[in-house]
DNA sequence: AATGAATGAGTTTTCATTCAT
DNA sequence: AATGAATGAAAACTCATTCAT
């Protein structure tokens, strides 16, 4: 298994890379990584089945390539706010609306990058933990200004509790937009990311100190 | 395709069917339906692998039983909820605490029921769609006598964001267990019920009618 | 990579693993390890191409089967010789005539243990390279009994060079039989045993002790 | 499959088309012709893949090439001891130290070419037949001045085992030279030839006329 | 002369399933 | 009820070659 390096993705969007990018986003967010293989990628990329490992060194590249993908955007959006030096509400708003933002700009990305636990590449699955401390950190950190919560293992719950809040839709409605007779479209996000930013602070204030 | 009658489950816990339904739920809440093969499965279980097609028609049999299971437990989640006529408050942390204490029992069949869309089977796939709709409705229905909250945007948004905020921890932390130096206990699942009760109840309180 | 453990080869010659090792053995003389596919070996071999991973873990088990088998019959040859405990000259007849006797039984198997080196497998390599340690002692310690041989230059030479002589006929011969028009038979191989090993009982003599 | 002219190799040592000579013959030499890709003879060479069907048509250019190169070595060797017209003793070690100071200078082309057997393209396969029979014509001519050998297959027998014997090293030493602690330089090459010449005189004086 | 992208046939391997016993 | 052997299709990947530039 030789460490294959993945070309700088260079995201003209007509690009055989990029083809090859969005439609496994795509195949992958809707049925998961092993159930898609790289000819239905091809296929629907319009590429020869070959580009795949040209491009990425085996499908298990382009699943790192989705990765790495959504933690730079990611980081991005931290980093952001972490420059706007906002308050609680403030910044919980600003941190769910740039989210919900990636969600909708990146939809596939995100849904993979959420769920697919990459046990294949220890390299990877390290990567996500190590985002995972972070966010907990960072998220630990702001809490303890605004809250009274003490417990460690409240912090435990309450991290994941605000993902899967900004998540929700995504994981649990999302994949069945179809059936449901919605349109998820920019004014329903906009919507979503009010919804969500006032749920969350209702949510977190039984912790507000007094 | 001939159309298989799966064979009722005894629930001899040492039966064969048994073992193999035990590792399979393991097995694909760790790594998704399609990551998994019958031989893994058979060797986690220690049974031939011509057992999986003999008592269950095949792998997609499999995925039916766990999603049956499931869906029975929770059918029955709701009724005995109902059936307590409890007011919203009450309500909620029962069915959190009902709901968390069947994630307990059965970590993995939730889980497995939760993420897997099944495409492959419409027959189960339909089924899904129709749970989630009447839980929608049940949540409605619920809601509209303590909220104030006619937008049906709105109700789409927070059916889910129950969901999630319940299986919270379960998405977004329990995969990394073993890398985040915590165990997920009787004890933590009981400040788990209590934290999410009160975050989902608070959440909602913006909706309050006055 | 899992290690498959191989089964163990049951030698009813009708079988299924018998008639791939067969096969494989005569593709893999004839044409080298890598230029010979799976599909040609099962083809051979009529049976189902399938049929070489389950038995053999994947193509490099074949080749692993066949060094093993060499080892064993090559190892029988020189410890039923030492049983015997002969004199130089009787004991290099000997064991020129067993090592032809081997080479005429296994033709195949001997030719790709000798020239294959399956850098793939270091287990296999590095066992390679034991055996021909092993053998260049007992060639030296032997030598020195009847020879006046000091230099360890000289014994790195002469050991090949015995090995060589005894697989000539095999190396720069045989693969060209058909060009030739000579048969390899029984008869042949009679006189081939005495020709070596009086060239080698002759060759060496310029080292006798007086 | 269009005849490719192979262009006429201008043996300039920083070229292309050197470059990708040396890099395969130490790579076929190696690992033999069908396990070695042109993708990775590029990668050493350090020239674009495309060189190689440029340059010699095609992957099996480069074989047709080495078997080439080394026709015309040993041509030459035969042709510079015939001239010379020695006796049997002088004629051999003469023989002897040209081919070993030829595997010596071209070790990578001497062994591909010695054990590479390319039926895939006739054309050489019969080449090599064909000076095969030459030189074994030529060995037994020689032979018949000193040596009472009748029997035409003692012949078919000893001019291979002559070939052997110089190879020796080379087939059964060399290839583990890394593991064996030993260098093989012109010092080991000098005894080298010696011994051999020494072991081949003797070893065929069984049959020297009285 | 030289390159990187692209191709399609080829490779080995793995899959879920079925069969004979 | 239970097994180990066997199957054929499909999986991911690699190959030598060719093309446009």
């Amino acid at each position: 298994m030789k460490p294959h390096k993945i070309k700088t993705p260079v995201n003209n969007s007509g690009t055989a890379m990029q083809k090859i990018l969005d439609a496994s986003a795509e195949l992958i967010a809707l049925k998961g990584y092993a159930a898609v293989g790289i000819r239905e990628i091809a296929a629907k990329a319009e590429v020869n089945i070959a580009m795949i490992s040209y491009y990425f060194g085996g499908k298990i590249g382009i699943l790192k390539s989705i990765m790495d993908d959504y933690n730079n955007e990611f980081k991005s959006v931290v980093k952001k706010l972490r420059e706007k030096d906002l308050g609680l509400e403030e910044g919980t708003r600003h941190f769910v609306t740039a989210l919900v933002e990636l969600i909708q700009r990146k939809e596939n990305i995100c849904k993979v990058a959420m769920l697919e636990i990459p046990y294949e590449i220890p390299e990877i699955a390290g990567l996500k933990i190590k985002m995972m401390k972070e966010n907990s950190h960072l998220m630990k950190d702001t809490m303890k200004k605004y809250f009274d919560i003490d417990d460690p293992i409240e912090h435990l719950i309450i991290a994941p509790v605000f993902m899967a809040i900004i998540y929700s839709n995504f994981l649990f409605a999302a994949p069945f937009q179809k059936y449901l007779n919605v349109k998820f479209n920019k004014k329903f996000y906009k919507k979503y990311s009010e919804v969500i930013s006032n749920f969350a602070l209702h949510g977190i204030s039984g912790y507000s100190k007094k």
